[in-house]
DNA sequence: AAACTGTCTATTGTGGATAAAAGACAAAAT
DNA sequence: ATTTTGTCTTTTATCCACAATAGACAGTTT
């Protein structure tokens, strides 16, 4: 096989869904806006939808025949990228399995694991490699530098620049920039989350990730925008990874937040800065009681 | 071709560099040591060699036959990596050639243009990206962000930062750290080159290199560090491509590098955040100046 | 005993092939 | 006049094959 159809697969599954809500689809220009794909995978989803029997189509008319099921789905197991693939499976490896620091990786042997080509997992190496946790040796084996207690004391160093920095200049950013928007419903989300603790704390990670996010992104400087990407993957596998205390954890990280955001609405750069300064301090110190 | 001996040939030009300067090579092993290569390519240099007549190999024995003559060696083009020419081929393309931002890079073309194949070029796009001048659209095309004004200054702007935070523990350092010796060094280097500026203005580049390298390494960060590529680069091919008033900008930017190498021997923070400050300025206006 | 060589195997780097997906352009429909 | 569709071409994502290179191991030499 050359190329997963995976595009084509999810795609497919969105659009069921767009599909379970109308009696007809709009224009396949239209269709390919709104899933994010071009009018060749469009037509490969009508198609398909004609051939199940749950559209009409003809040209412009695409009346609905009937409601999706279940089995009109393609299981969720196909629809992930290749690349999405690479990287779990790789994340489970050095992440979960005992892999020491200064251990080798070989592409080959990864790629047979995961079952696919040697060409996609050496290009999810490469780019993986700007994360810092491996290095190539031209001509030989990847080192896998790990996720040890120095590569989080110095992603977390660099963090607080860019995030310090950051942060001070989300507060110069003009009253009507829509970043003030979204900052006020970011924290209305803080409060409900915090008000249901107990069954919503899981929904912290993903809220994390959106604050910092928007607070990096006021740099409007795309290397520290960028460097997010790093604290976002590490998190990510991070929590999935130690769940111990999350409840607790979250709620803290929570009203941190909105101390912060509270400053950054102040404007005033002394309370900003310890604001910013004291929910570094503690994510820092969750990242690296997890670490041994 | 599957794969160009490029390694075999740069390794069998230095070689017949040693070979001009004894009566006998020493064994396998320590040869690959001193090249850096594996066994099997000095074996392979070997064999060359005395199908050459330059050498009499038979076991331990590997007594020279003949001084190297220039014809002996491999032209220069045929030692360059493959990733280091469609690095060069690129870099022309959007520096040299008009490139506007927001265009299209198409990495089929590309590969025809340089005459490699696909993979090789996809794979140079993938590492380069980590620049921030490039941007992947998944299933499509590369995005040209172009060597522009706000890239400059998103670029300094974090160097800036990385330098600052580096020079001051660099004034940390025990003073038996290597780093010290390092530094007389370049110092040493500097007042060479200023002594007969008119001559060896040209060796500033790689000089400048050298010493911001340093300073960074200091930082022992391996995202501060891994950014200085990213310096590295743009000035690398910033300098072959602007070349008004270079010696001029040589002569100044040697004179504040002596200044803040004699701050940072003064370990006195104060002293190197001035001398710093001052040098990175200029660095940075030379940087915009030459964009438009 | 330590280092070196001969031989063999495994892995990386790179071109080429092919299905999936994007996208261009003209004809058709509103 | 714009938007939509039909058709076709181009490009990307991925696998595979093969030469270059690295590296392992046993036997040999110092």
């Amino acid at each position: 096989m050359a190329k997963q159809n995976t595009v084509f697969k999810d795609a497919f599954n969105r659009c069921l869904k767009l599909l379970a809500e109308t009696s007809s689809l709009p224009s396949e220009p239209e269709l390919g806006t709104t899933l994010g794909v071009s009018r060749t995978t469009i037509r490969a989803i009508l198609t398909r939808m004609e051939e199940l029997q749950l559209l009409a189509w003809d040209k412009r008319a695409k009346v609905v025949l009937r409601q999706p099921k279940p089995e009109d789905y393609y299981p969720a197991e196909e629809t992930d990228s290749l690349s999405d693939i690479i990287e779990r499976s790789f994340m489970r490896r050095i992440l979960a399995g005992g892999a020491e620091p200064g251990m080798q990786i070989n592409e080959l042997e990864l790629a047979r694991d995961i079952g696919t080509g040697t060409t996609s997992v050496r290009e999810f190496l490469i780019r993986f490699s700007r994360f810092g946790l491996i290095e190539k040796r031209p001509n030989s084996h990847w080192i896998l530098k790990g996720f040890t207690r120095e590569f989080a004391l110095e992603l977390t160093e660099v963090r607080e620049m860019f995030e310090l920095r950051s942060a001070a200049s989300f507060a110069a950013l003009a009253p009507d920039h829509p970043a003030w928007a979204d900052l006020n419903r970011i924290e209305t989300l803080h409060h409900e989350i915090l008000a249901d603790i107990d069954n919503r704390y899981k929904e912290f990670s993903e809220l994390d990730e959106r604050f910092h996010l928007l607070v990096h992104t006021s740099s409007s400087n795309r290397f520290i925008v960028d460097f997010y990407d790093i604290i976002t993957i590490v998190f990510h596998y991070h929590y999935q990874w130690n769940k111990t205390n999350a409840r607790e954890r979250n709620a803290r990280a929570l009203e941190e937040h909105l101390d912060y955001i509270a400053a950054l609405r102040s404007r005033d750069p002394a309370r900003i800065e310890t604001a910013c300064r004291r929910h570094l301090k503690s994510a820092r110190e969750t990242l690296l009681q997890s670490i041994q």
